[in-house]
DNA sequence: ATTAATTTTTAGATTTGTCTAAATTAAAAG
DNA sequence: CTTTTAATTTAGACAAATCTAAAAATTAAT
């Protein structure tokens, strides 16, 4: 059984992992709020568990087992968060730091019953797929809005970011989850794209573009 | 704002406080699982943050400010309790391990979103009271199942004992919320109890007895 | 009022997770 | 291939919460 300060290591490491095979001491510093020489700590306890392979100044990944236990918090940040929006009505930027608290909660028979609850949901408030009871799910083929080209098309269906600012802002734009869209423009000048959705146009910068992903239509 | 510890020693205090004014020292360690030593340490912390009045050898009282602090996690627990029979089909006797850790996460919204949720239930699934969002609540004055008399009646309406076990007996003897029973005899030899519900006679032993609280009807 | 038993507190150590400052190692630049 | 820079690790300290063993205070018993 991990702690909570374990587990939320194992998450990130988890997270981080997606981009590189390897994670690096300062990229997990930066994540978790806290400086390099804790994290080095951390690894190393982490690595005698069996939770991390880890070779001093090469950085950290997952075993399996780390994995393993990375997807049950992974999963329970995501069905909680269902939850919240589904069922308590939150906005989809009002439950990303409660869910950071839940998803510690230790009792599998409260999981299973809440996924049952909720009608077994296979992504949450911002599109991220939800692993299933044996850790298993689909990770889409996303394409980031930003690499998007003019007449380009597609509908959204998740974000990389999800910081109540941000969310707000795609909220007060209309760029929300299901969303049609299509890339009308791009300007010369600062790199920003005019998109379509309905009948409204709106400009979205590269920053906020970068975090909105996309399935891409063909024809 | 406290810590997950300290929520937990205000609230054991808050309990104890039901029967003397001033909690001892060993009470709290054996509540709280630890040594007193520990509860010592502790009790010096909460009174320096103003949350017990605390003076040496003379035990501890929770200050307005600790009593509302207390009040306000006991809310959290009880409400959660709800939500896991009510909602997530849990039983009454599997869902104090878990509100003992749903007690301690930290968002006003959620509370007030899930008493929403939840019809704003004025009892928990043990038939304790529920404190409003101002902290009030009616707190019934029971008596215990073991303090009635030959021919007394009336209707369960709570437990001061949470344990599985126990409230798995209860279940197994027929003896939930809201049964209507009357004393029809108390045995000589080991001072237990002949109850009569429905058309069932069951046999309680002064163990059990002692945390079933009645309403007692007249006439 | 002494003595004995119980309760409570202190003193000093331990564990978990963190930090700062200094020392290493690896990577980048010249 | 040195030198410089950046990343990482060590060493030592610290805060929170706990423990054991010993000392002190309170309460109960003679
Ligand atoms: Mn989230
Ligand atoms: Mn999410
Ligand atoms: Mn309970
Ligand atoms: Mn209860």
């Amino acid at each position: 059984m991990q702690s909570f300060t374990e587990e939320n290591y194992l998450k990130i490491i988890y997270h981080l992992s997606d981009k590189t095979a390897t994670v690096q001491t300062n990229a997990i510093a930066e994540q978790i709020q806290t400086k390099p020489a804790s994290v080095t700590d951390m690894l190393k306890k982490l690595s005698e568990k069996g939770l991390v392979d880890y070779v001093k100044y090469q950085g950290a990944s997952l075993t399996a087992k780390g994995r393993d236990a990375a997807i049950k918090v992974v999963r329970k940040h995501r069905l909680w968060e269902v939850f919240l929006v589904d069922k308590l009505n939150f906005k989809w930027d009002e439950v990303h730091e409660v869910a950071e608290q839940l998803e510690h909660i230790k009792s599998a028979a409260l999981v299973e019953r809440l996924d049952s609850f909720l009608g077994f949901p296979k992504i949450d408030p911002h599109g991220d797929p939800i692993p299933d009871k044996n850790g298993k799910f689909e990770d889409a083929t996303f394409t980031k809005l930003i690499e998007l080209s003019v007449n380009d098309f597609g509908t959204i269906t998740g974000v990389s970011e999800h910081s109540s600012p941000y969310l707000k802002h795609l909220e007060k734009i209309g760029l929300t989850l299901g969303k049609q869209i299509k890339v009308v423009a791009i300007t010369e000048f600062d790199g920003s794209l005019e998109i379509i959705y309905n009948d409204t146009t709106v400009n979205v910068s590269r920053e906020v573009a970068k975090h909105i992903l996309i399935t891409k239509l063909h024809e």
